[in-house]
DNA sequence: CGGGATCCCTTAGGATACTG
DNA sequence: CAGTATCCTAAGGGATCCCG
């Protein structure tokens, strides 16, 4: 048996082997919100070693987690359909540690990546049914996510574009979502800024994204 | 920042840097079941290091997910109302696990809580709700999980009495549960064995506990 | 005997530099 | 840009020992 295999017939520890390792999940979080390059999943986790990423790409390959696909002058990795269903997982550990956040610290960023899976475990399709159609975007250093409500349904893509509301990305928006911090006194405090769009349309966007408490 | 916090203002990356270290969810996972002293989770655990589940329950208690109970004579670990609502991250990395498990192998054990975590995963409630109630047990050498079945509700304790049907503990439960060993040809094949009840009981068993694939 | 603590060794992970 | 190669530290693993 292998050194790192916990021994065990069960559920828990197949999967704890296969994506359980440091980093691994994170990269899959990642790829959850659509097929990125290796340089890309670098950029997303600052902190990951080289040698570790590449390392785990190709565990998680061996795993069936993830697909290596060179493309045309590069190489995209992307979740197979079995990774795709590590979602369930993934939303469901964010859930339970967004409420131990606390006060975010300095050295602490947030990529759009892990700001996309955030609003997707954060979404209330309900609510939403009974708002108009929005588009909303969340503005990074390293780039835009666009995020599309319309009905019940949530899409969520890199870019940016014509919207509604445009917001500067950042641990404000957390803070909105967990709902401690009231629309109208994120915005007094500059814990989220509005670079686009009119202002009203923020509590909108708190009664479309909420995590419980 | 510690060495191994991610840098990130994540729900995922929290919840790593609380539960994502190696062991630490089987612990949790164990506790899910019920309280358990430092032998027992040893001994559902046999191949952690000693000095490593010292560490995991300090580290548990540090991050507010468990607690150590001093009780007449001896000391209990039992999860915090936050530690508990790690059941649906536990349940839901269970249930995608349990797809890649494979055949089971000979160095693979089936311990009585793992066993536990995996029914209650693959309960169906509705399915229950119109069969009889039924009180099963799953013998181990380590001992005994009571399964009881009421309308819809399930309760899982250790334990044994007099119940409908008592089958031997081991993987061949776990081949029942995804379905790809019926019933009958599980009690042909040896795969589960019937050591007290109707064997024509262990039908309704699979019908209560499907882990859909 | 339960509930750990200690020791020593192995290996994974981290930092940095380098290459096709 | 997409990874390797190298070196070093720290965490994990295994056995043993300790203490109330």
């Amino acid at each position: 048996m292998a050194a790192r295999e916990y021994g065990q017939y069960c559920g828990v520890t197949r999967a704890l082997e296969l994506v359980g390792e440091r980093w691994a999940l994170l990269i899959v979080r990642d790829l959850l919100v659509g097929p990125r390059r290796y340089g890309e999943l670098a950029a997303g986790l600052p902190r990951i070693p080289s040698n570790i990423l590449a390392a785990r790409l190709k565990e998680l390959q061996a795993a069936g987690v993830i697909r290596r696909i060179p493309r045309l002058r590069v190489v995209v990795y992307e979740l197979t359909p079995y990774g795709r269903e590590l979602e369930p997982v993934v939303l469901a550990l964010g859930a339970w540690g967004h409420r131990a956040l606390g006060e975010p610290r300095e050295e602490q960023i947030v990529t759009p990546d892990s700001m996309a899976i955030a609003l997707r475990s954060a979404f209330r399709p309900g609510a939403a049914a009974e708002l108009p159609g929005t588009a909303y975007a969340a503005r990074f250093d390293e780039g835009s996510l666009l995020i599309r409500v319309d009905g019940g349904a949530l899409a969520l893509t890199r870019g940016d574009g014509p919207v509604d509301l445009a917001i500067a990305g950042g641990p404000g928006i957390h803070r909105l979502l967990t709902g401690d911090l009231a629309p109208a006194l994120a915005l007094e405090t500059g814990a989220v800024e509005v670079l686009e769009g009119r202002e009203a349309l923020l509590a909108r966007f708190a009664r479309t994204f909420r995590l419980a408490a």
